[in-house]
DNA sequence: ACCCCTCTAGAACGAACGCTCTATCTAGCG
DNA sequence: CGCTAGATAGAGCGTTCGTTCTAGAGGGGT
């Protein structure tokens, strides 16, 4: 009893020791059963996602993420920046996966878009109008004194890009046609999110997709 | 002299006093000649569309205005979300003003919106990539827990849409297009010039405004 | 001369911020 | 069993946050 786990309040301190461990057997946490840095990751992607980077505290993200403090800063000595740009090439990485999902499953790129854009829709609904997009909402306000963060976010909408561009290269577009499409057509995503944020509303969503699919096609 | 401004450092207080009153003949502060109201609601919305609202404190407000904290309170008894929500609406009027402009100039619709997309793309190169859409960065990370700014955000983009919409009827389009195409106007435009902000790159705004041109021409 | 109301002024409050620090626990290894 | 490095734990630092509060200045109206 004096060494391990009994120094204060016992009880509680040793069910959460092994529920931050990888063999935790309940289901309703988000995160259990993963590593504490990972847990750490996925907590400050949510709660940026929704509160931003300032609006985001680091003690908010220990909480949620059932880490400690001292934890958050072994894993991330380069504090909250670090964090956020982590959390942003988390954020990358999930919506590069639903793209590229969406993207190879359908031989026309007009309708692969059209249909990101309704998965959007339907996301951005089902959480109740709160999660948007994770790299918009982490790196804005930061543009003056985070570049890390800045280069992070830059770095999620070029792979963005690339997925599109890359399918509409195969599907036979001109390259710069490609490109240029790649970009509007993520940008328009970006916005019309955003608007459907605010407005509470899926339909700017479903406009963009509509409208993206036109244009691509007007290209062939 | 002996009453108004010598009770604490004579000689700083009573400069600003009159650098705070109406007929101030300096030239290099925005905002000299203005009154105190107008002062911190520019200085707000100025301050909010580089850092944000959580990312902006009253008493940078405060100062950035030459205004005191009793000033502040006293005009916007509401607090922080008071002035975001009245900065919202500042930026607001001088987009759409800058919008009528660019529609009422130009007889053709597509060429109208090209042209708003170069003029935002200027703007921001000239702001050095600081200076994004002020709606934007207001109101994103306040969606949970700031109904107030979230209704003068989408209270903007519906006037911006409208502008866009009434040019497009105007201009023989049909109820349905014009409307879905200001959505996605500005849509496009929203999320062009936040890409162009990370990227430091105006090109984005420069597609974004050729695509809406097309988009809008496939409608004739 | 007086009052009254608008506006200015900034000290002070409790809470929260990002971060540092020391101490302890655990696992793996000899 | 002891040692060490990785990981956990959280009290506490100085600062800043949004807000409240009291006090006073300025300028008509009577």
């Amino acid at each position: 009893m004096k060494t391990t786990s009994e120094q204060s309040t016992p009880e509680q301190t040793a069910s959460e020791q092994t529920a931050s461990r990888q063999h935790d057997g309940a289901a309703a946490d988000p995160g259990a059963g993963l590593g504490t840095r990972e847990r750490i990751v996925r907590a400050t992607a949510r709660l940026m996602q929704r509160q931003g980077y300032e609006g985001t505290g680091i003690k908010q993200i220990s909480k949620e993420a059932e880490a400690t403090l001292g934890s958050v800063y072994h894993f991330f000595p380069g504090g909250k920046q670090e964090l956020a740009a982590e959390a942003i090439r988390h954020g990358d990485r999930e919506f590069a996966e639903m793209l590229r999902r969406a993207l190879e499953g359908r031989p026309d790129p007009a309708e692969a878009v059209l249909a990101v854009a309704q998965d959007v829709a339907a996301e951005l609904r089902a959480s109740d109008w709160l999660d948007g997009c994770p790299v918009t909402a982490t790196s804005l306000g930061t543009a003056a004194h985070a570049p890390g963060i800045q280069r992070a976010a830059e770095e999620a909408f070029e792979r963005w890009r690339g997925l599109v561009r890359d399918k509409l290269l195969a599907c036979g577009f001109g390259a710069q046609d490609a490109r240029e499409l790649a970009h509007t057509v993520i940008n328009t995503l970006e916005g019309a999110e955003f608007t459907a944020q605010v407005a509470r509303d899926e339909e700017p969503l479903l406009i963009a997709g509509r409208h993206l699919a036109r244009l691509i096609d007007s290209y062939r």
